[in-house]
DNA sequence: TCTGGGGTCCTTTTCCTT
DNA sequence: TCTGAAGGAAAAGGACCC
């Protein structure tokens, strides 16, 4: 017996992703606590200090809200290596801008206060908004602490007005549960999504549908892709390509030729608006990582206890890390920073899994004597890599290494000897 | 004059084995 | 035993993102 059809005639739903994004997130989240700052330039990065060690004694006991604004470090005063996390939309107006060296950003804005990152506020708060959405649009991609995007297509009203309902009650939820504003773009993907949520910033909601493209998406810098960084953009320019419509005029073809058979159809591709990317509710770390740059220069003679001190205690963190979130990790690997900024990596792949400090110290030490130490260093880091959930590892094989398959670098049989640092 | 700390993914090179 | 090709895995580097 032939099936019925479905007596609804509609159409499938639009597919509507919308991308959100927290409003300069790490600053606003100091305003929080500090009303008394808001509509002040101020920049979030740079140093390691906690905030009391910052804002003068006298101050210490006070309710956070009445440390008066006067008690507050400025940009003027700082001292020190970094790069800034978050400037406030008043710090902005000076050129001041995320990632840009604290150095820089002091001769811009001078007057600018300055606040080392409260990570801690800025995870609790991550969660909190996250779990906001999540209570009304279940299909929640996480990309990093203040971005997500959002699968609106199957959420009861989310193709309203082209998800513009939704967006606002997200917003509202957020704000009512944080105190904190954010910035959405909805689109038929989540290429065009993530620009549109640039569109209207901060505290806005942009609707993008498929025929805006040429009006919309095409005047854009090709810069404002993701995927398209520094790099691309500089060879893009020289070939008289500035704009995604640029990009778009040109044939495939040509892109490949250019730009490889990988990035040249991608290119092609999101010009035209086209990206299919899933909204990916759940993902499992590929590696983890502890790095760090000194205050000053190393070298890995004259300071050689220093940098073994250091080199110690990020194995040993990342060896927590691991612990703490239940994975195990065998290609361990080193990480230097030179202090001309040229940057060298070494790795091991082991036959067995470990998340132990002492295990990873080992090894990476091993890594760290391929590598040449001539140089001052400005950074140092471990990671580890090749990640399986730690319940789930395969036992560790009795030790012999499987026939024919002998270690290019015999790290694990001369352990003992002693690393450089 | 500078340029953090986590990550991911991709490409190229190098090494190893057959 | 040598030589060369092929293919895979690991290593290294780099671009990019938040």
């Amino acid at each position: 017996m032939p099936a019925v059809p479905p007596p609804d005639s509609s159409k499938p739903p639009l597919r509507r992703i919308a991308h959100l994004d927290m409003d300069a997130f790490f600053a606003s989240v100091e305003l929080l606590r500090y009303p008394q700052l808001m509509g002040l330039p101020m920049v979030i990065g740079g140093g390691r200090r906690k905030v009391d060690e910052i804002l003068s004694r006298d101050h210490a006991g006070l309710p956070s809200h009445e440390v008066p604004v006067a008690a507050f470090p400025l940009l003027r005063d700082y001292v020190g290596r970094g790069v800034i996390t978050t400037a406030t939309y008043a710090a902005r107006q000076f050129g001041v801008g995320s990632a840009m060296g604290m150095m820089k950003a002091a001769r811009l804005c001078p007057q600018a206060i300055v606040l080392p990152v409260d990570f801690d506020e800025v995870r609790r708060l991550s969660r909190l908004f996250k779990s906001t959405i999540r209570e009304i649009a279940p299909v929640v991609e996480d990309r990093g602490v203040d971005e997500v995007y959002i699968d609106f297509t199957d959420v009861p009203g989310g193709q309203r007005e082209g998800g513009r309902v939704l967006a606002r009650l997200i917003q509202k939820s957020i704000l009512q549960a944080t105190g904190l504003t954010c910035s959405i773009g909805v689109a038929p993907n989540k290429l065009i999504a993530k620009l549109a949520s640039e569109f209207n910033k901060p505290n806005g909601i942009s609707i993008v549908h498929e025929n805006d493209l040429e009006s919309k998406i095409w005047p854009l810098a090709a810069r404002k892709v993701n995927g398209i960084g520094p790099k691309a953009d500089e060879k893009l320019k020289g070939l008289g390509i500035h704009t995604v419509g640029d990009i778009a005029a040109r044939e495939r073809d040509w892109l490949i030729a250019h730009f490889g058979k990988s990035s040249g159809a991608w290119m092609h591709e999101i010009s035209w608006g086209r990206d299919n990317r899933p909204v990916v509710t759940e993902s499992e770390p590929v590696s983890m990582s502890r790095e760090t740059t000194f205050e000053r220069d190393l070298h890995a003679v004259r300071d050689r206890a220093e940098l073994g001190a250091i080199f110690t205690h990020l194995c040993e963190k990342v060896g927590e890390d691991l612990q703490r979130k239940g994975y195990v990790g065998k290609t361990i690997g080193i990480k230097l920073r030179y202090d001309d900024f040229k940057t060298a990596t070494r790795d091991h792949t082991m036959s067995v899994f470990t998340a132990d400090g002492r295990t990873i110290r080992q090894i990476a030490g091993q890594c760290l004597k391929r590598v040449p130490l001539e140089r001052p260093l400005r950074l140092l880091g471990v990671r580890v890599g090749t990640l399986v959930r730690a319940d789930e590892a395969p036992a560790p094989t009795s030790g012999v290494a499987a026939p024919g398959k002998r270690p290019r670098v015999d790290a694990e049989a001369t352990a003992i000897t002693p690393s450089l640092f």
